[in-house]
DNA sequence: GTCCTATAGATGTATATTGTATCTATCCGC
DNA sequence: GCGGATAGATACAATATACATCTATAGGAC
């Protein structure tokens, strides 16, 4: 256990999966430059492991459905589109991010109301 | 993997070592009632053994300490409070989880401003 | 008194999820 | 033909989580 800092800087990769689902909405891509762009999204940690293991596994629940596809430069790509069902699943996902949000401003509203001396750290 | 509905209605577990230091630094409190109030605060599926092991690895950490109290109306208590140390680890993962909340912000953002057709689970 | 329930805390263990390292392959420039 | 960037995949160890179980105390029902 790492205290505190187990996130630190970063969304955790607990959030990749819902990453995929909102980027493959925007239109189809691959494994390499999702990664990059998850990465850029704020999933700093995000790793070429974890990333084709939930690609691959959102594919067996038909979430995103693929085919390789020849690049004119480099090795061929497995290039992912969201399905009908993988729509409906990030609209599911979106609802309880929202809900994880609320929690979230909440949770912080009243850290921000406690006594002064514990906020010494955002309040000069 | 259970897909979208991981983490329905409730803070993923993960967020709650911040809501007990939260918590604590409200006011000293012991196991079976931190059990209660971060249900109530949104962590629905929290369970008693996780907690109980959070909060010895807390201690072992030095970010509270506690002791024995006998209850008027049932078996003793182990009390805890926050330490010194304690209330510096929640100043700090106050911080991530305010840049969790950006990102999760921009990421709703963005499934906000997808094309209509994939946003009608959200606009009637 | 003894049985049942609520309160209180703790542990053991099976299973899932993650992190990290490693491996293959292709194309490009040189 | 070699090294580096691109692309994808896997194995295994380390962690985390869920779930069941165990102890103990106080209070009320009977």
């Amino acid at each position: 256990m790492s205290t505190a800092s187990e996130s630190n800087g970063t969304l955790p990769r607990h959030y990749l999966k819902p990453c995929l689902l909102l980027l493959l909405a925007e239109g189809p891509s691959h494994g390499y430059e999702l990664l990059e762009q998850v990465r850029r999204m704020g999933i700093k940690g995000a790793e070429p492991g974890g990333l084709y293991r939930y690609l691959r596994a959102m594919e067996k629940e038909e979430m995103v459905s693929s085919w390789w596809e020849p690049s004119q430069a480099g090795p061929a790509r497995r290039t992912y589109v969201l399905t009908e069902q993988g729509r409906k699943g990030l609209n599911e996902s979106v609802q309880s991010l929202r809900e994880v949000r609320e929690i979230l401003v909440s949770l912080l509203d009243r850290y921000d109301s406690l006594q002064p001396k514990a906020a010494s750290a955002s309040r000069p």
